[in-house]
DNA sequence: CCCCCACCCTGTCCGC
DNA sequence: TGCGGACAGGGTGGGG
């Protein structure tokens, strides 16, 4: 479940059953889901036998746990990954990549994912605590180590298209497509503009709105859309009610009733209100106006 | 550095 | 019913 809201999700849940257990079995299926681990998946099933989840934890939409011994194990959902806490006699669902039991019984942990954008992979953790292998992914805005700040001057030194500059994992992480639509519709800006024509003031709005709207689809369960997006006891998120412009081409705008519409852009959908986000007139590249 | 594209996969929906 | 194409919340790597 792609964006931070719905990864959190899922970490809360799996904090709840896997935190301070110990792994007694893996099973992973084929070996495209281990694929980011370079030793194959053998390898990280038989390293992870015997060791004990210390902390489940997450940056933006990357999930690991903390194996103790400065190793971790990354969990990443990619499009459709799910991570779901079942008893052990249901039936394997079409799309079962890894099973995880633990000692002492009770039900056990499975990673299914239909397309397999996701997997897992076992990598060492850096002096923070964070995996090497996403040492490029920046704090997202609900940890203690997002300077917000720091991120706002970034931005305003990027020529790039702002909702480009919000997507970019290695500015700000956590924020996808749904999440930037409706950050940049709350804060009335079109996501083509220049990041570096916002003003620093604005470019701080639009981030605590991207802040703000993650924390209430948070509080909502996330959102799901259909039965892929569930959290690990396969239920959904009710936040898809409270969306203003992701999804809601046609539909009037909440603020002024103009109707949504819908542009393709970076090779997918953006959803904003022409009247309330008006295209840039001209996107212009910096510099270009020196004679 | 920046941008665009292809690619990694499967499933669903829509028009013909 | 079938078929082709578009589309879906993710990220990475290569080439220009």
């Amino acid at each position: 479940m792609p964006e931070l809201p719905e990864v959190e999700v899922v970490r809360r849940g799996l904090a709840t059953h896997v935190e301070g257990r110990r792994l007694v079995g893996v099973e992973l299926r084929g070996h495209r889901v281990a694929r980011r681990h370079v030793a194959g998946p053998e390898d990280l099933a038989s390293r992870l036998a015997g060791r004990r989840v210390a902390a489940v934890r997450r940056r933006g939409k990357y999930l690991w746990w903390d194996l103790e011994d400065g190793v971790g194990l990354i969990l990443h959902l990619g499009m459709s990954g799910q991570l779901l806490v079942e008893d052990p006699a249901l039936p394997d669902e079409k799309h079962l990549h890894a099973r995880f039991s633990f000692e002492g019984g009770g039900p056990e942990l499975r990673f299914v994912d239909q397309r397999t954008f996701g997997g897992l992979a076992l990598t060492d953790l850096g002096h923070d605590g964070v995996p090497l292998t996403i040492a490029h992914i920046a704090p997202d805005p609900l940890e203690d180590a997002y300077d917000r700040a720091a991120v706002v001057r970034r931005m305003k030194g990027k020529d790039s298209a702002v909702k480009r500059v919000l997507l970019d994992q290695t500015v700000v992480s956590g924020i996808g497509n749904i999440y930037a639509d409706e950050a940049l519709w709350r804060a009335q800006v079109h996501g083509e503009r220049p990041a570096s024509a916002l003003t620093k003031p604005r470019l701080g709005t639009l981030l605590d709105h991207a802040t703000e709207v993650m924390r209430e689809a948070l509080g909502e369960g996330g959102t799901s859309f259909d039965a892929l997006y569930v959290n690990v006891n396969g239920a959904s998120g009710y936040f898809d009610r409270s969306l203003a412009a992701y999804g809601q081409e046609g539909r009037p705008c909440r603020r002024c009733g103009t109707p949504i519409r819908r542009e393709q852009f970076m090779n997918r959908s953006s959803f904003s209100c022409p009247r309330c986000q008006p295209r840039p007139r001209r996107v212009r590249a910096a510099g270009s106006a020196r004679a």
